[in-house]
DNA sequence: TTGATGAATTGATATACAATTGATTATAGT
DNA sequence: ACTATAATCAATTGTATATCAATTCATCAA
């Protein structure tokens, strides 16, 4: 026995499952990518500070919901295939420390016929959603989404709109997103920015347009984003 | 048993898998074209600096996929069916009208040893490229490229730097890149912007941070890119 | 035109060593 | 009973190297 095992572990999870659901938080998150392979259990566990056993109990876990892959011989490999918002892995914002949870407050959604703002609806006919992004809490960006009205079948709750819309879209409605473009410049932050939401910062933000078309190669959704460069930041990724 | 084997492949894929990505994206990408012919497979395994058993495993990789027809006493040629639906991403500057010919023309090239701006290089000694980018003619961003000095054994050209620098890694050093992240932000343009550049743009400027890794994981690239947002703009497109 | 020959190339297999995970056991704390 | 640590050994994979078999292809001669 080397360090604190139990005593100061009161209250709290077993080891082994905060491990893991550290894990398959960051897995579902797109922070490790589908197919990367895991240091090996010796040096991981060397890493955090915990014995091989008790990280294989975490692993073993991981592979019983389906998200590692373990191989005797070579090692421990992600699978991430099963989830909607494989996108996120490759393209999102995150703290300029790295990472950060997501969670996001609504604005306003409004019902808007006539724009010319957006236009990739037949109809003409929008909802246009406007929300604070926070990554850890912290305000890290405003988020202007606009949606063709007809697809929006179900009414919208508020429920929807702060977890991930792509996930609403395929479990609700059947339809998923299959390309997405993202077009990145610089602006200043638009003018429903509350006043506290990131009080210091510059007048010079991250401005990001998304295009998204569904799996007939329909455009689907349209968003603009500023974000805070003091605090966030964009990533891209290429494996 | 060569060189390194597997004591600085910590958390990669094993060799033939990076192998038999590298391939089958750039026969993808279209850059091995179908039908074409590929090289002998103990030129190649020589060339990659890799044993011939290693890169077999990596051509029965690709063969499994479809991609490549293995004849014996022939040769391996690509087939390219083109269709292949596997998630690609990439992302590029571009103009904001769309797309764009890049081209480039070189300020400076300097050999800095003792930096703080940059540490991935183990002897600390670096190359410091300096390119004004154009695209289609008009100056859209300034370029500041660092690369570890004990990667260049061959004397660097002009030539190669207005050229692809990973064409000439892959096919001269026989490393490649298999992984860059890109962080985008705003941020000033440096001190060493010509004052004739882009005379007009803002005094906010776009701001890319490139990190490149080659096959073994080592950091091989790092860059910063500040791009005119008046005129041009970051593009990230998925699948 | 035909057939034989030999070089070049891939196919297949075996060996050796290292690296990694799988599994078991023992010990101790809560 | 559950959790955590530690120390084993076994089983599997990854890589390098070597050797031989099978196939293709070009060349040459009849």
């Amino acid at each position: 026995m080397t360090t604190e095992q139990n005593a100061t572990r009161r209250g709290r999870l077993p080891m082994h499952l905060e491990i893991s659901e550290m894990l398959a938080r960051e897995i579902k998150a797109g922070v490790i990518l589908d197919g990367e392979k895991l240091e090996p259990e010796r040096v991981m566990a060397k890493r955090l500070g915990i014995a091989v056993g008790t990280l294989r109990k975490a692993l073993a876990q991981l592979h019983e919901n389906g998200l590692l892959e373990r191989v005797q011989g070579s090692g421990n490999y992600v699978r991430n295939t099963g989830t909607d918002n494989t996108i996120y892995g490759y393209f999102r914002l995150e703290l300029l420390t790295g990472g950060g949870l997501p969670s996001a407050t609504i604005v306003s959604v409004d019902a808007i016929t006539d724009t010319d703002t957006v236009r990739f609806s037949e109809q003409g006919d929008y909802y246009r959603i406007r929300r604070l992004r926070h990554l850890n809490g912290t305000g890290a960006a405003l988020e202007e989404i606009w949606l063709d009205a007809a697809y929006v079948t179900t009414p919208i709750t508020p429920q929807h709109l702060s977890d991930s819309l792509y996930q609403f879209y395929k479990s609700e409605l059947g339809i998923w997103i299959s390309r997405v473009e993202d077009s990145i410049s610089a602006d200043q932050p638009p003018d429903w920015r509350p006043a506290d939401f990131c009080p210091a910062a510059k007048p010079c933000w991250g401005y990001v347009e998304r295009t998204g078309w569904d799996q007939h190669g329909r455009q689907m959704e349209f968003s603009k984003t500023w974000f805070d460069t003091d605090t966030t930041r964009y990533l891209a990724r290429w494996k």
